[in-house]
RNA sequence: GGCGCGGUAGCCAAGUGGUAAGGCAGAGGUCUGCAAAACCUUUAUUCGGGGGUUCGAUUCCCCCCCGCGCCUCCA
């Protein structure tokens, strides 16, 4: 049993383990807080969500840090486009994000930090790698030179040995196919948000933030960093030049990159227009859990096309698991214990950890979760599934959802109280008693309406909201 | 062009040098007053195509075809 990922790296799995004691100390590229995120975007999310679970279940502590960048081209554009100030503008889109990561049931991490608030972080970087020459400043603007980093593109393995050293934009959204230098501290322009500095008045670049906010709460070297595969180059290769070039040492051991969501083939992406936000589905009525079962239940290293057919499938595999629940939950079950029973439950459970061990191949730890529902359900149709076994089931059930966290139904407003539901149930049973099937459908119908399925067992009714 | 990912049943998708997990959908059936739930049967002689290695390849090697991503902002 060890913990193995895929290192981009290194472009293998390796074995986990953290640098120093239990902790893993890990950052994650958070959102550009210019808009609502997208699903594409909460994919990514989800996955460093799944896998902070997976750390925690196998017995490490986390210090993880995600950033929110507040400061950007896209932003202050769209700002000034609303006659609002950066932080009006941002602060609405932040929360947003955070309302948006709480819905979809994704833990929050240690700490999420803004990059407007550590200005001074980054002008102290900035300073350090001035200091060691790996700068020059053109126009009032401060750029990185990579042909000072010998080892520029070990991260996205691309060969930069023939670049040329010189050429260089002083905006995020380039317009020059030839610029590999990166600004790092950019001179303040007509209109922009500036910040004093000993660099002069002006704004940082992006890369320099994650660099700077990184190493400030979790030291030189992390254990793992996240985020999308377009991260890669050239932000994660840029943050490694900057990082590396201040501390001399490895920045990263091991870096771990999800893929992305595509729709119709393509990626959904914001400039493509081609996207889902959550609030766009939750409108259509699928529910935040259908959508994060969606998201996790494909290994997070594939390539995930979202379709509406795939949506109502998740919230259809949920319902067998949460039937399932309600069954171990409700059934009558006869006396006794079943050492063969308790033998499969064990199976289904260590085939369920060495899957997420396995660079958290969700799908085969669903696999293995789903046969053991039918292999116990078709036991207890038979009556040879005892009540000394149902504690352990529910266990596994249990470690199932602490990295899922699909079973419990979102709360919804409205509807009927559980006393109003169990009146209507108790006038349906007087109902069926003397065979008025009439009434007891049209109650039954009633409360289907109202959110409400009832299923009639050998032990009676049992109900559960939809 | 460079780098990277992928092509497995209607859809999503796992997987291994030894004969194709799981979910959803479809069809039939058992159970039920009817449903629901559950279960059973059924749905890929086959894993993009062609060679090769091997007793044996979906799994290894070579070539080719197709899709996607990054190489400028982007999860």
């Amino acid at each position: 049993m060890s913990l193995r990922f895929y290192n981009t790296l290194t472009q293998q799995v390796e074995e986990f383990t953290p640098l120093h004691d239990n902790v893993v100390r890990m950052y994650t590229c958070g959102p550009t807080v210019y808009n609502y995120v997208h699903i594409g975007n909460l994919r990514t999310f989800t996955f460093q969500d799944i896998l902070r679970r997976w750390l925690r279940a196998r017995g490490y502590q986390l210090d993880h840090v995600m950033n929110i960048t507040d400061v950007e081209d896209k932003i202050i554009r769209n700002a000034k486009a609303e006659n609002k100030s950066i932080q009006e503008y941002t602060a609405t889109y932040t929360q947003a994000f955070l309302d948006d990561i709480a819905t979809l049931r994704l833990e929050r991490p240690e700490r999420i930090v803004k990059a407007t608030e550590h200005i001074p972080e980054m002008v102290d970087a900035v300073k350090k790698l001035e200091e060691r020459g790996f700068t020059y400043v053109s126009d009032g603007s401060v750029y990185y030179s990579i042909a000072n980093f010998p080892s520029y593109g070990k991260l996205s393995h691309n060969d930069f040995s023939g670049i040329r050293a010189g050429a260089r934009v002083d905006v995020d959204e380039y317009d020059k196919a030839d610029a590999r230098d990166f600004v790092l501290w950019k001179a303040q322009k007509n209109g922009e948000p500036g910040w004093d500095s000993a660099l002069g008045k002006g704004r940082p670049g992006w890369h320099i933030e994650c660099s700077a906010m990184a190493m400030k709460y979790l030291g030189e070297t992390l254990d793992i960093h996240t985020g999308g595969v377009d991260l890669t180059f050239p932000h994660h290769e840029n943050e490694i030049a900057q990082s590396e070039a201040i501390t001399g040492k490895p920045f990263v051991r091991y870096w771990l990159h999800s893929e992305h969501l595509s729709i119709d083939a393509q990626k959904m992406s914001k400039s493509a227009g081609n996207f889902f936000t959550l609030r766009d589905l939750l409108g259509m009525d699928y529910t935040p859990e259908a959508i994060r079962y969606l998201l996790a239940s494909v290994p997070y290293r594939k390539k995930l096309n979202f379709t509406f057919e795939g949506l109502k499938a998740a919230a259809a595999s949920i319902d067998r698991l949460r039937n399932y629940k309600l069954r171990l939950e409700t059934d009558k079950f006869p006396a006794g214990t079943n050492s063969t029973l308790a033998e499969r439950t064990r199976t289904a459970s260590a085939a369920f950890d060495a899957a997420l061990d396995e660079d958290l191949n969700t799908a085969e730890a669903l696999a293995a979760v789903f046969e053991y529902v039918r292999d116990t359900n078709t036991a207890m149709d038979a009556g040879e599934f005892p009540a000394g076994n149902v504690a352990e089931a529910l266990e596994f059930l249990t470690r199932f959802d602490s990295v899922f966290d699909v079973l419990k139904p979102s709360t919804r407003t409205g509807g009927l109280s559980d006393a109003e539901v169990d009146a209507l149930i108790a006038e349906r049973a007087a109902a069926k008693k003397s065979r008025d099937f009439t009434r007891s459908d049209e109650i039954r119908a009633q409360l289907a309406a109202q959110g409400v399925i009832l299923e009639d067992t050998k032990e009676g009714v049992r109900w559960k909201r939809s």
